[in-house]
Parts: C-alpha cells; structure tokens; sequence
DNA sequence: ACCTGAACACCGTTCAAGT
DNA sequence: ACCTGAACACCGTTCAAGT
C-alpha cells in the first residue's frame, strides 16, 4: 500500500484543477499550435471527461484567453543597457526581440487577440524615458516612443510571417537572378537581394536607422583622447 | 417563356463555376472572416449541393488559398511619386499601406500563409530603384530595400492589430494618468502617451525618420535664392 | 463542489450513384 | 463532365444525473 489514507483508491491522479488544465492546454498549444486544442484531446491528455474540463475554464474560447493572459503577464520587465539614449533603445528593441521570438505560437494567440500592444507597456515606459534622456519632449518624444514601438513589434510580426511561409514561387532568387541583373544598374545590389535576408541584420539595421533619425546621433559619452 | 430553347426548367441559375464559387467565397471572407466561411453556408448561398464545391475547388483549405492568391495578384504595381529619392520612397510606403488597409480579412489570410513578402516583390523592385538614386549600392542598398519593407509591412500588421483589439484593461490611458504622470519628468509627454495614437502619423514619422537614417537627408532639388 | 455520459447541433470530407 | 444525398468521423457545448 503505497499511501496509508487511501486504500485500493486507483493510482494517485491528483484531482483535477484550473492549473493543470492551463498547464496541459499550453503544452499543446506550444507544441503544435492551437488549432491542436481540442477539448477531447486536451480531456484524454488529463485522463478526465472532456466535461469535467468545462467546469474549470469555461469553454474552449475562455481557456485560450486564460493562455494568453498569462503569456501577456509572463513578459518581464525591461533593463535598459547601454551608456547613450540612443544604445539604450536599441538593447530594449533587441531584448524584446528576443523575448517574442521564444513563444512563437502564445505570441501569435496574444496578436490574434489584439492584446501584443498591452505586452508592451513596460517597455512603453522604458522608451519613453529614453527619449526624455534624449532631449525629446512632449508629443514629438511620444512620437518617438511609438514609433520605436510599431517598428519593434512590426518586425518580430514580419519575421515570424517569414518563417511560416512555405517556400515560394516565384521567391526573390528567382526574380533577382542574373538575368534581371544584367538590367539592373547595380548588379551587387540584385545579387544581395537575390540572397535570402538576414532577418537579425535587417531588423538591427531598421532599428538603429529609425533611432539615428528620431534621437540624431549619439553624443560622445566622454571627452576622447584628441 | 423567358428562353426559348428550354422552356420548363428551373430559374435560370447559370451552372456552377469555380468563379462563382470563388466570388461568393470572397464575398463571405470580405464581410465576416474566414471563420464564417463554411462549405455548408457557401452551398447554401450557391443553391447548390455542399458536395458540388467539391468537384470545383478540391476542399475548403485549396479554396482559401485560391482566395489567397488571387488577393496577391490583385495588389497592382507600385509607381513611385515624388522629385527626390526619399520622397518617392515615402510615397511608396505610403501607397502600399493604403492598399493593404482596403482588405483587411484576405490580407490577415495572405499574412497568416506566409505569402505577405511575395505580394511586395514589385514594390521591393521600386524600392532597390530609389535606393540606387540615393546613392547607396551593393550591399549597403540592398540592406536599405529591406529596412523600408519590413517596416512598412511590419507598421500595417501592427496597425491591424490595435484595430482588432478589444477595449484593454488597463490601457494606456489609465497607465499614464496623472498619478503617473507626476512622477514622470515631463507631463506633457505622459499625456500624449495616454492619448490613444493616430496610427497614421504614426506610421508617417516612422517612414520619414527610417528613411532620412537610411538615405541621409535629401539633396536640396533646385538652387534657392538664398 | 466536482465529475460523468448521453445527446445536440454543427463541421469537412468521401463515395457510390445519378444524369 | 458535372451534380447529388447518405454516411463517416470529428467538433464544441449543454444538461440532467451522479457522488
């Protein structure tokens, strides 16, 4: 008798409880997608009725708002690095860049939703304290602010967009290729195209463009030797 | 008798074509989502049996992507306004914002198939035009040509999003509320921030500010009299 | 308070049969 | 070549009934 309470009971499932049934439906969901989360698959994985889900999350709709809640809590705050306004904001882009592209299919339930501004809003703040640091006040800092904001989430969104799409023709080597080339004034620049991008360099390029034409170039943190 | 060559047929409901299946699939994605699309509904609105769409579009998934495909034919070719490279450039984000903006639902489906980058390959031409005539080459404008796309795309996704979103508890407005705004250095800026953006401007200055970082600012078009 | 199975109204898809 | 209804395997959800 493994636990002296509870004689010949079947083996020691625990009772069923809001927590796991978000903890089962996120492991689906993470590893194939939400359209992978049914409630008789989601039942079965947890051993129960698919009724019994009900009573603990509501509906299928109400347990994928559950998910996203909490995917839009578990984004920590933001820390700045850097010694410029101008670095700063660019670690912030590259930190959330990096937090997005970890949860793929939650981050895309949270879009779907509407609710990827929300995740922002701490880093929001952050930003905005930059800009001030920077010079930039009233509207044309909140401007700023926002900008870097759409720029940010627009790029993880094109990025992932990317990555789901299955391989396409005709894809830019195709329409870039030499004999497009020939035509063109600059053949560097239809052989660079041609290649497919380097999202990472693409996105840190964007970024620190956008912030050299918002914030104007960096001041130079000290006095060099010259 | 209406026409002469069959009298006492049914009304004359011309056969069944895999473009008005088509349409009338375009017409339920246009109003009400993919979700609303349902091969019983769409036979329903075709007076036709379910199993006809069958024999004409294979199954629903060939069906959405023959709606996909068609949305990326439709976007026309791109022509660039303006006296100065960053200007045209700008004109260039400007048109392909507007027409994403005008269908919203099938774009969502473009996007969520990954073919969003495909439907920009002729803007991406306009775009390596203008970075040449900025002067930039190789490399160096091929990095530029893909700065402005992302962002570009990246902007409307985002702008899509926020429209989307249900009302956010707590939102901007009450994160950036006086308390808060007392705190912050700069009230003004914390108001702007609570005020919900004009995504438009948004976008605008983003444009205009990635661009200015990317080309430098533009050469003055004509001698002033200065 | 928690869990259950039966039943309902919906899906997309296949298939043999019609013309 | 085109269209049909019946049937299948799947959904999410409700509900009365159990403990």
């Amino acid at each position: 008798m493994p636990s002296p309470q509870s004689r010949a009971a079947p083996p020691p499932r625990p009772r069923l409880t809001r927590e796991a049934v978000l903890d089962a439906a996120s492991g689906l969901v993470s590893q194939h997608g939400p359209q992978a989360l049914t409630m008789r698959k989601l039942a079965a994985e947890l051993g129960t009725a698919v009724t019994s889900i009900y009573w603990h999350v509501g509906n299928r709709e109400s347990l994928l708002e559950a998910l996203v809640e909490r995917t839009v809590r578990e984004l920590g705050e933001i820390r700045p690095r850097g010694s410029t306004p101008q670095a700063r904001v660019v670690s912030i882009a590259r930190t959330l860049r990096r937090e997005l592209r970890a949860r793929p299919h939650l981050i895309a339930m949270v879009h779907e939703r509407g609710l990827t501004e929300r995740m922002f809003l701490s880093a929001q703040r952050a930003l905005a304290q930059e800009a001030h640091a920077a010079g930039l006040r009233g509207a044309r800092a909140a401007e700023a602010v926002r900008s870097v904001q759409f720029t940010v989430i627009g790029h993880v969104l094109v990025e992932r967009n990317r990555e789901r799409a299955p391989t396409q023709r005709p894809g830019e080597p195709e329409l870039w290729e030499p004999a497009e080339a020939k035509a063109a004034d600059d053949p560097a620049l239809a052989r660079a195209l041609a290649r497919p991008p380097d999202p990472e360099k693409v996105f840190m390029a964007s970024v620190r463009a956008l912030v050299e034409g918002l914030l104007g170039p960096p001041d130079p943190p000290l006095p060099q030797s010259l």
